[in-house]
Order: C-alpha cells, then structure tokens, then sequence
DNA sequence: GTCAAGATTAGT
DNA sequence: CTAATCTTGACG
C-alpha cells in the first residue's frame, strides 16, 4: 500500500519532511528515503514550476501522488513526488535512499561503486533503481512503482530529521527546503544542518 | 532557429 | 576544480 492522496495534498515543504523514512520501490529495488528536497510552484526561482506549466514542469502542477521525472545534464534522471495543495504546484525530489531491497540488480545497474554511493544523490539513485523518463506521471501508489510507510519488519534508518539550504542552486539558494536525516551515511554531502524538524 | 544554463557526476 | 553531454525554455 502507498499513501493516501491526502498525504501528497498539503504544503510541499511538509511533505519532503514526511517522506522522511518512506519506503520507495521500483519494481524488484528499492530502499528508505533519507534525504529529499522540496520544490514549491510560483514563489520559488529554483522551481522548474516558477514561470507556469511547460511541457516538462507541466505535471508539478498536476495530481499530487504522482512521479516528475526529468533528465539533467545529458546524463542523469531526477525522480520526484509531485505534493502541494489544491490550486497550487510543487513537488519533492528524491536526492538519497538507503538501499534495502534487490541489493545484487541495482550493483549491476550501477557498475562499480561502493555500497555507500548505490543510491547517494539523484541521479544515482534513479540509475540504480532504473528509473528514467517513461516513468514522468506514474501513478505512485500500489504499482510497479510505490511509495508508502516502512513496512513492518524493516528497521528505521538511523538519523534524525534536520534542515539546510538545497544543494547545486543558483536561485532560491537560501530557503531551507533541504530535509535529511543527519548522520544517516547514505545521505549526500551538502550544507550541515541549519536546524532539527519535529 | 539559436543559445545559454542546468535540482549532477566522475575524474584530475 | 572541471569536463561531459543534451534537453529545455526564452527570445527573435
């Protein structure tokens, strides 16, 4: 089961700390979220929502409870929850899981690397877990693609829930929409807390 | 049509 | 620190 839609209908910023410890899988893969960012519609510069729906930003203005999936860089996939209340636009990227489930296939899809940087950053993490763009506006509860509570039976991932600045902006640099749980070894470098959430 | 910038990463 | 690599969106 995934959650309720009414998880994803509120302010984005509250639900990129609730999805905190979340449980995301793809197919055969998947893990604990660890660290995630919040996107917000018009108010924020660094939004790709900032200057209205587009082509590609137009599903963070769409159903909450559903994947924004784009590509950066030429190289790399950027996996995100699109949340907001009604009206408005948003959504959170997935910046580092704790890989828990099919540990052996994300190794083969990343090739060589530690276990510590499998899913450490976005693209990362959407390399291991194959998710690209045919995924943009899947449907995120109870398919091939899910994201729910931590099923019983899986342990709590170590840290507890903090604040800084989002990480690689030039925009919108300052605001604390970065939410991780510090001291957690899977989440990416960035700015040090700036300050606990409840 | 043209062009600069980009929610990144791996390598020096 | 910098190169790689290509999509997007703004502008003409």
């Amino acid at each position: 089961m995934g959650f309720p839609k009414a998880f994803y209908r509120r302010e984005t910023a509250q639900v990129a700390r609730d999805l905190l410890g979340a449980w995301l899988v793809h197919g055969e893969v998947g893990g604990v979220v660890v660290e995630t960012e919040a996107y917000l519609g018009s108010e924020d510069p660094a939004s790709h929502a900032f200057r209205g729906p587009t082509p590609r930003s137009r599903v963070m203005f769409g159903d909450p409870g559903h994947a924004y999936v784009y590509f950066i860089y030429g190289n790399h996939h950027c996996f995100n929850v699109v949340a907001h209340p009604p009206g408005r636009a948003g959504a959170v990227l997935i910046r580092a899981l704790e890989p828990r489930l099919g540990l052996d296939q994300m190794r083969t899809r990343r090739g060589s690397c530690t276990m510590r940087d499998l899913t450490r950053g976005p693209g990362r993490l959407c390399q291991a877990m194959g998710i690209d763009r045919t995924l943009n506006g899947a449907d995120l509860s109870g398919g091939f693609l899910r994201c729910g509570p931590l099923p019983g039976g899986q342990t709590a991932p170590l840290g507890r829930p903090c604040r800084s600045p989002r990480v690689g902006l030039t925009r919108g640099r300052h605001e604390p929409l970065r939410f991780f749980l510090e001291g957690n070894p899977h989440v990416s470098r960035g700015p040090c807390a700036v300050s606990e959430v409840p």
